[in-house]
DNA sequence: GATGAATGAGACTTCATTCAT
DNA sequence: GATGAATGAAGTCTCATTCAT
């Protein structure tokens, strides 16, 4: 109770670090990663140059620091997207897809996170990163696992190493589109297949009641190359 | 004796190229890619250094036609080891294997490679990193090919898929290991779990000729995360 | 029990000077001046960043104060060493080593010590350099002046001229080995060469009582340069 | 021959450094070391930022290389001046009065010069000021020859000794005087003591040709600290 | 082809110090 | 007295790359 309300000292700490946060979201976004000075996040949030050091000791935990609360609600979106498909291949593609548009209105700022985020440098960011990519693997899995559960996949099928292959599987590609080597579309067909292929032969069909004879020619993922 | 300093300027004349991409190699090993300046290649090299920029547009450039040979030779290596084994799973396995063993001889060079790879600028990196995936993955495909071909697989197995899955998933967690998330050890254990899964369900038992007891317990995948 | 910690706490707080002086001479012997930061300092005190401000006015208030005491006291320690030589030649050697005995523990500090000293700002620093100097030059004159009351020099021999002539010369050739341009064996040599020349043609002989034989062959200072 | 004209290159190269020489002289002088970007060193000199490094590693060594010239200038200069002295103790009073002379000019400047002279960093530093004290101990050395040449001194007079601590001497108390803990005329008092006592018993009298009386209570200087 | 002098962008961060609490 | 969050100045130098010779 006495320490309901944070002293004053508490407070404004925390708007400052509120409005940094915002200005260097804002800024990144406007002006990209690398064209957007620490200066002019300093005198967007209202605050000086070496005060917005003091809530991130580089530019690059700024980054991660205002794109994991992105990500993170960001994959809460995903997650409730995909649930409104009902085959299990359509929630995985639609989660993946709800993030790829998110990139997609910025494909530079995508560069820049898809390149911090796999090459990181301090504890802070490893941090951030981790609890990230659990939010992400833990929700994948969970598709994964209400699939299971309602028996569109069998009761022994790992979810885990299932949602690491399929957000390895994404990640590839993703990392193929904002590189060039394919665009779009291209992403689109290569990773439902590559995720059709990862579900192959795994899927029950759907409960056909009686009698399910041999699932005989079940999947002919005859994929050819991008 | 002065003719044979000629013979060997006349040597060093048509070296230059080999003699640069040498001290590259050899700099970018020792001091790492960022510490070494494009002067102390040319130093090395015995040439001025606007010279190193004939032959390579840029300091990135380099890295990657460094690398591009060193890895180019590397699949193939790292191919034939994997056709002594017998199984499918061992076969990629000791594939990547090959290949993690390269990079854990220099981390930050492996770091400083796997930043460059995936995220390309010009034109000739492109050329040369779509090359390497392309023999990686022709490489891989060919493993599951023969698979294929010796019965492990069925029929109408689709290799390229499986390729990119496989390469996804171990790129993945290289990249977790070179930044630090997991160790060597979680890493072969989740790679080899990941591989597991991805084949689990579609490797025909060894073809026991007559009787094909039940396939029972035959994907056990109990993998849990690292 | 309970209240030992009390005591201690309250011996903390009157302790606090101390504190902040022992850990500012620890870490600028062990990282250096520069290196060292305020915050550091504190850390080691166990006090706030701030509070170290209200004990020295600057870092290099920190630094003078440290050593103004250090110092004093090795002022002394080389006075006591000097007099138990027996000519006054070798009493202000003796004198010498002592204090480049202790500079040459940690040299990179002795720069930094030199430098200040020698480059002073605020009137406390001025005041406490002031103090050091009057007590070397005082105890360094009172070697003269003994050496003046045993009959070594004459009646009427200006030791203070003598004193701060000799200091010069000492700090001369000291910033030429801090700085690198002799070593320590060349220091040495050349010190007490410039010093034999300060003193030659003004010692008497020890006094032979009566007949003072030739003084023939007296200042033999044929010094050349180290 | 052929080399007799250098080619425009090289030209080029020695007019540039010459003007960012001077460059650099006018705006240490105008605006202080410190003040003076580096930037505006380059402006004045019409080169790019970075050209300016090509010709001095750093700031300092810019410093140096300016006042390297103009101090072995000012070392001839006071030479000249001194030599039209009669006594030896007035040539070296005035060969020191020429060289203060000149720093008092620019305070500040002597300040950061005497600073950086004697904490000197890089070997290309080092080697102009190792010149530098050359010449000036040759000089001040010439001087004490010259006397002892005369018969001002006596034929086993050590000059090199005398002309070190001369130096040493002035040098402390130009410090002195650079700090604030003596004014000018203090300088000038306490030099011309100190030395007149270095000297003090060693100069013949102007050679009276037959009665030389006992020099009897010859040098009395009853210096006080300053 | 080779040379090597010249370019020029450039913004991060550190950290001593202050002062409201 | 102590705290510790906030300040804010400050400017160097590196080095990949180019291009006239």
């Amino acid at each position: 109770m006495v320490e309901a309300a944070l002293g004053r000292r508490e407070q404004n700490k925390l708007d400052k670090r509120r409005r940094i946060l915002a200005a260097a979201r804002t800024l990144f976004m406007r002006k990209g990663f690398d064209a957007t000075t620490s200066q002019e996040i300093a005198d967007a949030s209202g605050v000086a140059g070496g005060t917005v050091f003091t809530y991130a000791r580089t530019k690059e935990d700024l980054l991660i620091l205002v794109f994991h609360e992105e990500m993170a609600a960001l994959v809460e979106t995903a997650f409730r997207s995909s649930r409104r498909r009902k085959s299990l291949l359509k929630q995985v593609a639609t989660f993946f897809d709800a993030i790829v548009a998110y990139h997609e209105q910025d494909i530079p700022l995508a560069r820049v996170l898809m390149r911090q985020l796999g090459y990181v440098a301090s504890p802070e960011q490893r941090g951030l990163v981790s609890d990230l990519m659990g939010r992400l693997f833990g929700r994948l899995e969970q598709l994964f696992a209400d699939a299971r559960d309602r028996g569109e996949l069998s009761a022994d099928f790992a979810t885990a190493p299932a949602a690491r292959a399929a957000f390895a599987i994404y990640y590839l590609h993703l990392g193929a589109m904002l590189n060039g080597y394919i665009d779009r579309p291209q992403f689109d067909r290569v990773l439902r297949s590559d995720l059709e292929f990862l579900l192959s032969g795994r899927r029950h069909e759907p409960v056909p009641r009686d009698h399910a004879l041999r699932p005989a020619h079940k999947s002919r993922n005859h994929l050819s190359d991008p």
